[in-house]
DNA sequence: GTAGGGTTAG
């Protein structure tokens, strides 16, 4: 244990003794008054420059997310070494300051103090999910010159960090993987994940069937691939081939079979798990929620209470995000009720996506009462607020929040743009739109992508000034893909133009030969501009490349069942009535002067 | 250091 300034004294030593008991207690403390409390005794005998001290309150304020606090502990020492100086760079990655950790570890190298393998440990951990290839290659290139891939711990966090970079963060990782003259289960391990990450489903089985030992990460890894992949046979046969399965391995395939739409094999394999946590139980409830079966959702719910699991965070978020998607409201508010019987506040990111459930489900003022209550907003808060006013027609309401996030000292960000441009369009304001698609890179330096093409050329075309929106598509940086397509197929449709509506097909077919929706778009435009021989043809390409249109479908939920109706739809047990109802409305239309378009 | 559920995006 290395001391600053070494005393030897009886009751010092048994000080010491207490202290380094106190300190160790720390580790899972996140009781701030507690901490401080420590901190005050560490201070009066004078052991803050201690370099066993130092490091466990430095970790201890960061787990009360008191970064200030913690790096006023680290000011306190004169010379940190290697340990304080990685203390305070995982501090600082825990606290989200990830530039400031890069700071401390350029300072850490100006001051002498050498990295070692946990200083990029915990650099690559806090690169890990964001892509930052540059970033990760830099710190490739320290750990070559001094040479700490003798660990093996170190190669195996470069191979997980570079495997999340992408493709070309994937060929570097594969180099490494090939160049290490010894590699652990674990480099195995994390060169599957990348694989299969990356897509590379058959490369990652070709490695796991080579490996010299597999243990339950190589075949929850290789079993997640194929689930993630929808690949479920495949999935299956490895599943059954496990030697020993966890409750991680029967989450992967209760996942992979709501995913794929199978509820009934995910049902089954749930009620089959020997033991379950929350995930199964948010997988099977998200699952049933995605699908629009709220009954089904509720009661598996309740279940989970009963269990006696209290949903955390990812659970809510999860749910929540299934019933914005299928417009269970019930079910949402069910929810919502229950977080605010369990929890004294809830975090950001569950008041998010109770935001975005309640404007997605067209609860505007509940959306916007959650909002408002938020006390630490994020631009997600903003985002998902903005986007619910935006595709609910209140442009100008959606314009003025976006003038107040401004006010309130926010940064708009890509995704506010989507929503301010898509607010224009659904309330028919082209000019604004025009002027925010404009301005946003000059004004606030972001550079427009192809979503945001995508979402002027519906504005565009929407407004009727289709070759505007040509123009556009043609004089785009990037190549316009099958979105930016379709919208302008759309455009065409709803302004009957029929010659640039072939222009566009052909584009389409090119870029998703197999989609029926376009097919279907234009055999529409033909029939509306009673081009019958269009029509023909169209049904002729789309039988001659095998292309099938599946009906579309509305639904609505009432009283948490949710009713789908497909066209001349007469499967609803109340389908009598219902037509019934139909024609009394279209009576009260026509008579407040409604004509309806029936030529397309 | 590696595996399962997670908010905003036409």
């Amino acid at each position: 244990m290395q001391m600053c300034a070494p005393v030897r004294h009886p009751s010092w030593v048994s000080s010491r003794r207490l202290f380094e008991q106190k300190l160790s207690e720390l580790q899972k403390c996140t009781n701030l008054s507690h901490v401080k409390q420590v901190h005050a005794q560490i201070l009066k005998a004078n052991l803050h420059q201690d370099f066993y001290a130092a490091p466990k309150l430095v970790a201890a304020f960061s787990l009360c997310r008191q970064l200030a606090l913690a790096v006023n502990v680290f000011d306190q020492v004169q010379h940190p070494n290697a340990h304080l100086y990685n203390t305070l760079i995982r501090a600082q990655i825990q606290n989200s300051q990830t530039s400031q950790a890069f700071f401390t570890f350029f300072n850490m190298q100006g001051n002498g103090v050498c990295p070692d393998n946990f200083t990029y440990s915990f650099l690559l951990k806090a690169c890990s999910g964001k892509s930052w290839l540059p970033v990760v290659q830099m710190i490739h290139t320290h750990i070559e010159k001094y040479g700490f891939c003798s660990d093996i711990f170190v190669p195996n966090s470069l191979i997980d960090s570079y495997s999340k970079c992408g493709p070309l963060g994937i060929t570097s990782a594969k180099k490494l993987f090939t160049v290490m003259d010894e590699r652990d289960i674990v480099s195995w391990n994390s060169m599957i994940g990348g694989l299969v990450k990356a897509g590379g489903l058959v490369e990652a089985r070709r490695l796991f069937d080579e490996m010299p030992e597999r243990d339950a990460f190589s075949w929850n890894t290789m079993l997640d691939g194929y689930a993630k992949a929808g690949e479920m046979i495949e999935a299956f046969e490895l599943f059954e081939k496990m030697p020993e399965r966890n409750v991680v391995s029967w989450s992967t395939m209760v996942s992979g079979y709501s995913k794929a739409g199978d509820m009934d094999m995910a049902r089954m394999l749930f009620d089959k798990m020997p033991v379950k946590n929350l995930v199964p139980w948010t997988v099977i409830i998200s699952g049933y929620a995605e699908r629009g079966l709220a009954n089904e959702a509720s009661i598996f719910y309740d279940q989970m209470e009963e269990a006696g699991l209290k949903p955390d965070d990812g659970t809510i978020i999860s749910i929540l995000a299934a019933c914005a998607e299928s417009g269970l409201l019930g079910l949402g508010k069910k929810v919502h009720a229950s977080i605010e019987r369990t929890r004294f506040k809830c975090s950001t990111q569950v008041s998010n996506a109770l935001v975005d459930m309640y404007a997605k489900c067209g609860s505007l003022d509940k959306a916007f009462a959650v909002f408002d209550g938020i006390a630490k907003k994020d631009s997600v808060s903003w985002n998902a607020m903005l986007q619910g006013l935006g595709v609910h027609g209140h442009g100008k309401k959606a314009l003025q929040l976006f003038a107040r996030m401004k006010q309130e000292g926010f940064f708009p960000d890509k995704v506010t743009f989507i929503g301010v441009l898509c607010a224009c369009t659904h309330a028919g304001l082209v000019e604004e739109g025009l002027h925010y698609f404009h301005t946003m890179e000059i004004e606030y330096g972001i550079v427009p992508e192809v979503e945001h093409y995508g979402c002027v050329i519906d504005l565009l075309g929407r407004g009727g000034r289709l070759d505007e929106a040509f123009r556009l598509v043609h004089s785009m940086p990037m190549e316009p893909n099958c979105v930016i397509w379709g919208t302008l197929l759309g455009a065409c449709r709803v302004h009957n133009a029929v010659e640039l509506a072939g222009e566009v097909l052909d584009q389409l077919v090119k870029l998703a030969p197999s989609d029926p929706g376009s097919f279907s778009l234009l055999s529409n435009i033909y029939a509306a501009a009673g081009d019958w021989d269009g029509v023909a043809n169209v049904r002729l390409r789309m039988r001659s490349t095998g292309v099938q249109k599946p009906s579309g479908a509305s639904s609505i939920e009432v009283d948490n069942a949710v009713h789908e109706f497909t066209v001349f739809d007469e499967s609803h047990p109340q389908s009598e009535k219902i037509y019934q109802m139909i024609g009394r409305l279209v009576q009260n239309l026509k008579q407040v002067g409604y004509v309806p378009k029936v030529h397309s």
